[in-house]
DNA sequence: TCCAATTCATGCATTTTTGTATATCAGAGG
DNA sequence: CCTCTGATATACAAAAATGCATGAATTGGA
């Protein structure tokens, strides 16, 4: 086999990708917990081995020359295959000590998940655990996160996911705003409500029809994809919203509205790459996630 | 973009790639021109990094886990793309300065390229050459050699060939074996006689056919793929064979058979890769060759 | 069985790389 | 017009990686 052709620096085309990619050597450098100087020189000494300018230094700031850009397409196949090496070998680790990264949403990782976290420190002190209270669906095949707890099934083949239980949805409003607005007494009486929807309506809007609720897309004025945002709002008198019933009783001067309405089920779906599951250590916090979430 | 997972140090990533594909550390350190210490420390620190045993230390050699076998599959995949990198790369290069090998035949390398070489040298001494003077074909597609000259035309879409030039073979025999065995006056006096291939003479027997020469693979005792072997096994009175005039004006007693038979016409095809073409460097080299070769 | 060859591991000196601190420069905004 | 922010480049010290020399162990063959 001939391996001239692979000899040179890899870290040094690493830094010429990451440098390419976010735009500036001191980003690069941020990305790669090295330091501007070092990053600089990385590529330069690659346009030094390649004799290939990659980059124009015009003024403060770097753009890729023409050959730069020609060639960044390779090493951004390099940096592909290295993530693809990098989740493989994540998830063969059988180390138990190390860090395992779980995103949620803001309410979940608030209310529901602390304590459950706390078991898991218990049960694995040697475990870093990093929670990634996010309102964004963190992309877990770009590796964002080890595990994500999540509301819906994912589709993706590449992710495994595990049912682990259920929480019921309710109405509820701010009584501050009830009290101004009055108390709906049946469901036709919120056909004019104003209603504070969680990420995008249409998702769920057959669900709250289903059970009664005569509203449409007009009704929700006012969206958000935080939930502690949604709390605020409504205590601002910015209308109604469906909440699962953990996050309302810990939340102050909220209650529910139409309580005889049929509650709507949240699933709780339990998320993790396919390669990762096989780590020990993922696979220990997956399995106590699951046990404790049920 | 999240670069953790591409933040690994990637030298160690090659590291286990060649070893792994090499079959030992020092043949790795060997190949990349490194030491067997460097390497056997960059795995090592891989692993660690991975908590990941690649390789089991068994006795004098290191056999591939069945994780290291599952993760080498990704690092290969880098390899490829470095190696694509790599490629490009040097077609980029508008470096004059540098190195460019040319792959041959020995035939060719001995006896007719010296003098294109020593013009190239002339005309651009910064240019450092290296023959390739070989009876395999090389493959360019590996990288093998930037540049080959070869007597067919390469079907391959990633070369790009230029048919330079012409040249005649004619049938030849060692003085003091036709001494022996008699010279032939007529094509049909040689249906009996050995004859020396130059590789598979399947390939080319048509076309000596084709001249009125009543052979077939029988008369073929003896093969080989080098030239230089050619002539030796000539003089030894193995038998006949096909050389192009310049090969056996070189050569010392050697006279012709048959000169009245026509010439069989051998092209000469100049091979590059197309990512290559676009190198200041390799197209000089590539344009000198075409010139003086016509 | 013993020898030669080849392997990986380790201690130490050297070379190389990296980080820190700093200088310089360009552009945005008051 | 000036300041402030954030960019790259450079000098020098610190840290890390590398190579060399060597040792120990194993294989293959005489």
């Amino acid at each position: 086999m001939n391996w001239n052709t692979v000899s040179f620096d890899w870290n040094q085309a690493r830094a010429f990708l990451v440098t390419a990619e976010e735009g500036s050597l001191s980003a690069a450098a941020r990305s790669l917990r090295l330091t501007q100087p070092t990053l600089g020189r990385q590529v330069a000494a690659l346009e030094e081995r390649l004799g290939v300018t990659l980059f124009e230094r015009v003024g403060r700031s770097l753009t890729l020359t023409q050959s730069g850009l020609d060639l960044l397409h390779h090493v951004r196949g390099m940096g592909e295959a290295a993530g693809r090496f990098s989740l493989a070998a994540s998830g063969q680790s059988q180390t138990i000590e190390g860090h395992v990264s779980i995103t949620a949403t803001n309410m979940m990782a608030t209310f529901h998940l602390p304590p459950v976290f706390k078991k898991i420190r218990e049960m694995a002190p040697e475990i870093e655990l990093e929670i990634l209270a996010s309102s964004e669906v963190r992309d877990l095949r770009r590796r964002e996160a080890d595990i994500a707890i999540r509301h819906g099934r994912p589709e993706h083949p590449e992710l495994i996911a595990k049912l682990v239980g259920e929480t019921t949805a309710h109405l509820y409003g701010a009584s501050e705003h009830l009290d101004a607005v009055g108390r709906p007494m049946h469901p036709d009486d919120i056909s004019d409500a104003d209603f504070i929807g969680f990420g995008d309506p249409t998702e769920y809007l057959p669900y709250l029809t289903d059970i009664g609720l005569p509203l449409t897309r007009e009704n929700f004025k006012t969206t958000t994809n935080s939930g502690t945002v949604i709390l605020a709002l409504m205590r601002q008198g910015f209308g109604l919203s469906m909440l699962t019933r953990q996050d309302a009783d810990l939340a102050e001067g909220i209650e529910q509205v139409l309580p005889d309405l049929d509650p709507i089920p949240i699933p709780i779906w339990l998320v993790t790459h396919r390669e990762l599951h096989t780590s020990r250590r993922i696979r220990l916090v997956f399995d106590l996630l699951a046990e404790e979430l049920s």
